[in-house]
RNA sequence: AGUCCUAUAGCUCAGUUGGUUAGAGCACUGCUCUGAUAAGGCAGGGGUCGGCAGUUCAAGUCUGCCUGGGACUACCA
C-alpha cells in the first residue's frame, strides 16, 4: 500500500529521512558506491564557528550541496571534507572582549601562551550550532574529518607553500605605509578600519601651500621674467605633513594654468600654478584675484621641476627630493590638482615617490610626535593623542608660520572623514611599518591569464570585478602583528644579514639540533607550532655563525583558507596522491564578499605555486537582506533564525525558496511568507498529486506490476505529458550542468503546477476512479507514477528531503527501482523519442482554446455545468485544423461544448484584421516603416483577401514600391456577427451559446450530480461507497431525471435514484431561486 | 573615490538577436470549477519599465550622464 497522509507536513518529513539517511548511512554510500576514477573536486570553504550560523549561510551551503547532489545523481563520486577556519583576528577580539583586555595586555596581564589557549577554546564555540544546522537543512559534508587550521599538520603544510614561495623569491620584507594608531601603539588592519564607526567628520585645519619654483632650464617656461616669483600650490588637510614633503605629484594628462595674483595673506605679489579646471575654486569673486592668467600646459611639462624645500628642518637620506613628478591618482576633484606628497604618511605617495627615485622624511615618531629635528614643532602631538587639556593644534601653528612666511596661500576649516582608531577613537596616522609580502604582482599577468579558464557564475563577477581587482594587484601584506595565526616560518639574525625560511617541521627539527650544537642550547621542536613556543626556537647562521631568531610576524588568516586545496590532505607529507587526484576543484561556491578573500587567496596561491588554477566553476552568490532590502544586522533586529525557519517550514521549503526566488548571485530580499508560498503552491500541489494517486492506486491495487506500456501506445495526453516531461528533464539538466539552479528549479515548479497537477491530472481524473482496472486505468497510472517519479530525481538537488520520501512512497510499493535512495539513483536521462514538439503544440492549443471558450462562458454567464452545443474555430491552415482536431476531444470535455466547427472559408462569415509584421518589414522599409503601418492597418476585407490569393501586394509609398509577401503581413480574426468571439494572439473562438431542452436537462443532471458528490464528500463517505438518492420532486429535475438518470446514478455510484414529494434531505440550492431536497443514503454493504 | 551588480504592478520576479497592445505568481475584488486540492479557471483594479539625453523607421532591451539600493576595494592631497 503507499502511504496515505493526514496533511502535508514538511518538518515531520524532515526527521524521517533524516532519521533513515543517518541509520542507512547513505551519505557515505552515496559516494562510495561511486568510482574513485571518476570524481567532482567540491572545495567547502571554511566557516568560522566563532560565530552562530546565520540564514545567509543556509543560502550559501544550499548552493553547494545541491551542486554536489546533482553530480553525485550523474555517478562522480564527490566527497565533501569539511574545515574550519580558526585564526584571526575576529576570534582575538572576542577573547579580547569577553576577558576586557587588550592588545597591550598580552605578554603582561595575560600570558600569550594562556591567550592562545583561550583562542582554541573560543574558536570552536558553536560548533555544536554549525554541526545542527549542517544536518538539519539537509547540507551533506564529512564532519567527522574536517581540516582545521590551527593544527600542526594544516600549519606544516602551509609552511610548505610559503617556503615554496620563498624559494621563487616570491616572499620579502618590506617597508610600507598602513594604518597605524599611535595612541594604541599598533599597525591596524583594513578589516579593523572598517569596523562601524571608524570613519567620523572631522574638521580639520586645511592649508594650501606654496612651493617656489626652482628657476632651471626645465621650469623656464614658468617665468615670465627674471624676477617673477612663481609656486605651485597645492593643498592638505594634514599640514603636520608637510615638513615631510619631498615631492608634489601632478597628473600627465591633467591641464595646469599659471595664474598672475596677490597673496591675501601678505599682499605680495606671485604666480600660482595650479589645475586649469580648478581655478574657479580659489580665484574669483570674494576669492583671489586673477591679474593674468596663462595658456594651458600638460602635467607632463611640469615633470622634473624643483622648488625650495617648504620647511627645511631634515634632510631625505633615501632618494631625489623636492621635484615634481607624476602620478595617475591625481584628480580635479578637489584642491589643486597638484597633490603634496610625503612618502612617509600615504599609500599613493609612498608608492609614486618610490616609482620616481624620490626619498622621505619621517618627522612624526611612532607616538605621534614630531621628532627631535622637526624645528620649533619638536616633541609635539600631531593629534591630541593624550587627552591633553592644554593641548594646543599644531597644524594651526604650522599654518600660522606658512602664512608668516609668505608660504600660504589658503588656510580654512574643512570637514571630511578620517579614519579612527576603533579602540581608542583617536585619528589613525598612516606611518611607514615593517612588513612581510608575498610579490603577487610579478604574478599578475598569469593570474589574469589563468582565471580566463574559469568559468565564473555570474560571469560579470569573474570578468569583470576580479579580473580589475587583478590587473591594479599590490603585493599581498601576509604580515600580523597578533597572537594567534600561523606563525611565519622565516628566522633572521639580528643584523638582518642571513635569513632561513623553513618548510616543514622535518628540516625545523634538523635546523634545531644543529643550532642546540653549535650554541650549546637544548632546545626540541615544540609540539605546538603556535606562539609563543615557535618564538622560543633559536636557529643558527652558518653563513655568519650567528644565532637567528624568528620574525615576530604571524600570516595573514587569508592565507590559511586560501591554502586548504593541499593543507586539508597535509601535502605533500601525506596523501601525495589523493591531492593530485582533487586539484584543481571543479566546483566551489561562496558569497560574493569573498571575490577578494577567498576566491583570491586560492587563485593566487595556486598560480604562484603550482601555475595551476584552483578551481574550474565558481558560484558567487549575494547577500541575504530582509524583507524591506536592507542587509540582515542584530543592530537592526531584522535577522532571521535559521533553526526556527527550518523547524517551521522544513528545510526543502526554505532552500526551495531561497533558490527559486532569485539568481544566487542576486541579492535575495528574505520574506518568510515567501516561504510558506513555496510550501503551498509547489510542495503542497506534488503532495496533493501524490495524495490523489495514493488514494486510487490503493484501491486498484496498481503496483507498477503490469508491463510498461510503450509511449507511442498510450493516449494523446499520456504522450503529451511525458513529451513535456522529457523536455523538462532535457532542460533541468542544462541547468544544473550550467550553475543555473534557479532556472532548473523555475522550471520543475511550473511543470508540476500549471502541466501535470491542473492539466493532466485533472483532465485524467475520471481515468483513475471511473470503471475497472482496464488498460486505460493501467496507462494512466504509469504515466503519473513516471512523472512523479522522475519528478523526485529532478527536485532532488534542491528539495533532498521531499524529493527522497516522495521517491520512497513510490518505490517502497513498487519495487520498480531497486536504489534505497533518491539520493542513489541516478539522474533521469531524457527519452528523445518521446518529446513530440507539436504534441506539445497542439496541447498548448488546447489549453487556450479551453481558456478562450471558459472566457466567453464568463462573460454571457452560462456555467461550465451547462452543456452548450458547439464551438466555432476559424482556421487559417490545414496545419492548425489537424492540430486542434487531435485535441479536440480534451477541449470539449474540459469546456462541456459538444462538437467544433472549423471555418476555413472565412468569406463573408468572419471580418479580418491585418497588421505589418515589424520584424520582416522593419529592415527593408527603413524610414517609410511608419506610414506603410499605417496604410496596411487601413486595408479592407476585399485587399486581405487579394493578399491571401495572390501572397503578395505591391505597396507604393512616396516614390517608392515595395512588393510585400505574406509573411510580411499579421492576418488575424476579428469578430464574427451574431457569435460571441474571443481571441488571444493569433487564436479565435466562437461560441454557439443558444440552448435548448436537452441542454438544459443535461445541464441540470450535472448540477445535481455535483451536489450528491459534495453530499457525499461532506457525509465523509469512501469513494468507493454506493448510495441511494431521494429527490424532491421539480419539473426542472424531473425532466433530467427523465432524460438522464443512468447518467446521474453512474457518476455517483447511485444504486437508484427516486423522486418524492418531501425528503428528509439536505435542502439545497440547484439554480437561483430552485431549491430543492437532496436525500443520500449509504447502501450498507451486505456480507 | 574607484570597480562591479541592481532598479519592470502593492510584493517577488520573467521579458529572446531592439519589433506591434510589457507578462507571471502572490495579495485584493467579483464570479466559477472540483469525488485530489490550504489548489485551479475566468474577469477586474494596479505600470511615465528609476530619471534625462542620444542612436534608430522602431528602445523595457543599445550608448552616455544622473539618482536610489547593494557589494567589494581604497581612503587620497
Amino acid at each position: 500500500m503507499y502511504k496515505e497522509f493526514k496533511g502535508l507536513n514538511l518538518p515531520e518529513i524532515d526527521k524521517e529521512i533524516l532519521q533513515f539517511w543517518k541509520s542507512e548511512n547513505i551519505f557515505e554510500k552515496s559516494i562510495d558506491t561511486k568510482d574513485a576514477s571518476n570524481p567532482y573536486v567540491f572545495y567547502e570553504g571554511p566557516p568560522s564557528a566563532n560565530g552562530m550560523p546565520g540564514i545567509h549561510h543556509v543560502m550559501a551551503r544550499t548552493v553547494k550541496d545541491l551542486f554536489c547532489r546533482f553530480h553525485t545523481m550523474l555517478g562522480q563520486r564527490v566527497e565533501r571534507k569539511g574545515g574550519w577556519d580558526t585564526h584571526g583576528l575576529p576570534i582575538e577580539l572576542s577573547v579580547e572582549k569577553e576577558l576586557s583586555i587588550t592588545k597591550e595586555d598580552i605578554g603582561k596581564s595575560i600570558s600569550v601562551d594562556e591567550y592562545n589557549h583561550k583562542c582554541r577554546e573560543t574558536v570552536m564555540r558553536y560548533k555544536k550550532e554549525w554541526d545542527n544546522i549542517t544536518e538539519q537543512m539537509g547540507y551533506w559534508v564529512d564532519l567527522d574529518n574536517p581540516y582545521i587550521t590551527f593544527e600542526n599538520n594544516y600549519i606544516e603544510s602551509v609552511w610548505h607553500l610559503l617556503q615554496l614561495l620563498y624559494n621563487k623569491g616570491l616572499l620579502y620584507k618590506g617597508y610600507t605605509i598602513q594604518p597605524y594608531s599611535p595612541a594604541a601603539g599598533t599597525g591596524l588592519s583594513t578589516h579593523e578600519l572598517n569596523q562601524p564607526g571608524c570613519y567620523r567628520e572631522v574638521t580639520d585645519t586645511s592649508v594650501v601651500a606654496m612651493f617656489k619654483v626652482i628657476k632651471d632650464e626645465r621650469a623656464q617656461f614658468l617665468f615670465d621674467d627674471e624676477d617673477e616669483d612663481v609656486r605651485i600650490i597645492a593643498w592638505t588637510t594634514t599640514p603636520w605633513t608637510l615638513p615631510s614633503n619631498t615631492a608634489l605629484t601632478v597628473g600627465s594628462k591633467i591641464e595646469y594654468v599659471k595664474i598672475k595674483t596677490i597673496n591675501p595673506y601678505t599682499k605680495q605679489a606671485f604666480s600660482a600654478v595650479l589645475a586649469n579646471e580648478l581655478v574657479n575654486s580659489w580665484f574669483g569673486e570674494k576669492k583671489a584675484e586673477i591679474l593674468s592668467k596663462s595658456d594651458v600646459f600638460s602635467g607632463e611639462k611640469l615633470k622634473g621641476i624643483s622648488y625650495e624645500q617648504l620647511l627645511p628642518f631634515a634632510q631625505p637620506e633615501d632618494g631625489d627630493a623636492f621635484k615634481v613628478i607624476t602620478g595617475d591618482f591625481v584628480t580635479t576633484q578637489d584642491g589643486t590638482g597638484i597633490v603634496h606628497t610625503a612618502p612617509s604618511f600615504g599609500a599613493d605617495d609612498m608608492r609614486v615617490a618610490r616609482a620616481n627615485g624620490i626619498g622621505s622624511l619621517t618627522l612624526v615618531d611612532k607616538q605621534g610626535r614630531f621628532t627631535a629635528e622637526a624645528g620649533e614643532f619638536a616633541r609635539r602631538y600631531v593629534k591630541d593623542y593624550k587627552d591633553d587639556p592644554n593641548y594646543v593644534n599644531v597644524d594651526i601653528d604650522i599654518a600660522v608660520k606658512l602664512k608668516q612666511e609668505n608660504k600660504a596661500f589658503n588656510v580654512q576649516k574643512f570637514v571630511h572623514n578620517y579614519p579612527h582608531c576603533w579602540r581608542t577613537d583617536k585619528p589613525v596616522l598612516y606611518y611607514p611599518l615593517d612588513s612581510w609580502f608575498i610579490k603577487t604582482t610579478a604574478m599578475k599577468d598569469r593570474m589574469v591569464e589563468l582565471n580566463k579558464t574559469i568559468n565564473w557564475k555570474p560571469a560579470s563577477t569573474g570578468q569583470g570585478r576580479f579580473t580589475n581587482w587583478l590587473e591594479n594587484l599590490q603585493d599581498w601584506n601576509l604580515s600580523r602583528s597578533r597572537f594567534w595565526g600561523i606563525p611565519l616560518p622565516v628566522w633572521r639574525t639580528k643584523e638582518a644579514d642571513d635569513e632561513l625560511c623553513i618548510g616543514s617541521v622535518e628540516e625545523l627539527k634538523k635546523k634545531t639540533e644543529q643550532a642546540n650544537k653549535a650554541l650549546n642550547l637544548q632546545q626540541s621542536v615544540p609540539t605546538d607550532l603556535h606562539r609563543p613556543y615557535i618564538d622560543e626556537v633559536v636557529l643558527y647562521s652558518e653563513k655568519t655563525g650567528k644565532p637567528m631568531y624568528r620574525e615576530l610576524d604571524l600570516i595573514d588568516v587569508w592565507f590559511d583558507s586560501g591554502s586548504m586545496p593541499y593543507a586539508q590532505w597535509h601535502y605533500p607529507f601525506e596523501n601525495v596522491e589523493k591531492f593530485k587526484a582533487n586539484f584543481p576543484a571543479d566546483f566551489i561556491a561562496e558569497g560574493v564578499d569573498q571575490t577578494r578573500g577567498w576566491f583570491f587567496t586560492l587563485h593566487a596561491i595556486a598560480t604562484m605555486a603550482f601555475d595551476s588554477i584552483a578551481f574550474k566553476n565558481v558560484v558567487s552568490n549575494g547577500l541575504v537582506q530582509d524583507k524591506f532590502g536592507r542587509k540582515m544586522s542584530k543592530r537592526l533586529g531584522n535577522t532571521v533564525e535559521p533553526f526556527e525557519t527550518i523547524a517551521k517550514y522544513g528545510a526543502d521549503a526554505t532552500r526551495w525558496y531561497m533558490i527559486s526566488n532569485a539568481q544566487p548571485w542576486d541579492n535575495l530580499k528574505f520574506d518568510i511568507e515567501g516561504i510558506d508560498e513555496v510550501r503551498r503552491k509547489f510542495f503542497g500541489t506534488m503532495y496533493n498529486t501524490y495524495s490523489f494517486f495514493a488514494l486510487y492506486a490503493n484501491i486498484d491495487g496498481f503496483k507498477y506490476s503490469e508491463a510498461r506500456v510503450p509511449v507511442s501506445k498510450r493516449p494523446e495526453i499520456d504522450r503529451w505529458i511525458i513529451s513535456k516531461l522529457n523536455s523538462l528533464i532535457v532542460e533541468v539538466f542544462d541547468f544544473y550542468a550550467d550553475y543555473e539552479p534557479t532556472n532548473a528549479a523555475r522550471a520543475i515548479q511550473d511543470f508540476v503546477d500549471s502541466h501535470l497537477s491542473n492539466w493532466y491530472v485533472r483532465l485524467c481524473r475520471r481515468r483513475f476512479w471511473k470503471g475497472e482496472y482496464t488498460e486505460d486505468k493501467i496507462t494512466a497510472y504509469q504515466t503519473l507514477y513516471e512523472c512523479m517519479n522522475t519528478i523526485a530525481k529532478l527536485m532532488a538537488p534542491v528539495a533532498p528531503f521531499f524529493a527522497d520520501w516522495l521517491y520512497l512512497n513510490l518505490n517502497t510499493v513498487t519495487e520498480s527501482e531497486n536504489y534505497e535512495s533518491v539520493h542513489l539513483a541516478t539522474f533521469p536521462e531524457e527519452e528523445s523519442s518521446a518529446i513530440d514538439p507539436t504534441l506539445e503544440e497542439r496541447m498548448d492549443y488546447a489549453q487556450r482554446i479551453s481558456s478562450l471558450i471558459l472566457s466567453i462562458r464568463k462573460k454571457e454567464k452560462i456555467r461550465v455545468r451547462q452543456p452548450l452545443l458547439k464551438a466555432l474555430l476559424p482556421v487559417l491552415d490545414d496545419r492548425f485544423q489537424k492540430q486542434v482536431e487531435a485535441v479536440q476531444d480534451l477541449i470539449m470535455a474540459e469546456v462541456n461544448v459538444k462538437s467544433f466547427e472549423f471555418v476555413t472559408n472565412t468569406a463573408g462569415v468572419i471580418s479580418k484584421t491585418i497588421k505589418a509584421n515589424f520584424k520582416t518589414l522593419g529592415k527593408r522599409l527603413g524610414k517609410d516603416m511608419k506610414a506603410a503601418a499605417d496604410m496596411i492597418s487601413q486595408f479592407d476585407q476585399e485587399t486581405i483577401r487579394q493578399i491571401e490569393q495572390q501572397k503578395y501586394y505591391v505597396l507604393n509609398i512616396g516614390d517608392t514600391s515595395y512588393t510585400l509577401e505574406q509573411e510580411d503581413f499579421e492576418i488575424g480574426f476579428n469578430d464574427i456577427p451574431g457569435w460571441q468571439v474571443a481571441s488571444d494572439r493569433d487564436l479565435t473562438v466562437a461560441l454557439d451559446i443558444t440552448l435548448n431542452d436537452d441542454l438544459i436537462a443535461e445541464g441540470t443532471a450535472r448540477d445535481l450530480i455535483n451536489r450528491i458528490q459534495n453530499i457525499r464528500k461532506t457525509s465523509d463517505l469512501n469513494v468507493t461507497d454506493r448510495i441511494i438518492i431521494k429527490l424532491e420532486s421539480n419539473d426542472a429535475v424531473n425532466v433530467a431525471i427523465d432524460k438522464f438518470a443512468d447518467y446521474i446514478c453512474s457518476e455517483t455510484l447511485a444504486d437508484s435514484l427516486t423522486t418524492e414529494k418531501e425528503v428528509n434531505g439536505e435542502r439545497l440550492e440547484l439554480f437561483e431561486d430552485v431549491i430543492i431536497g437532496i436525500e443520500v443514503l449509504p447502501v450498507l454493504s451486505v456480507k
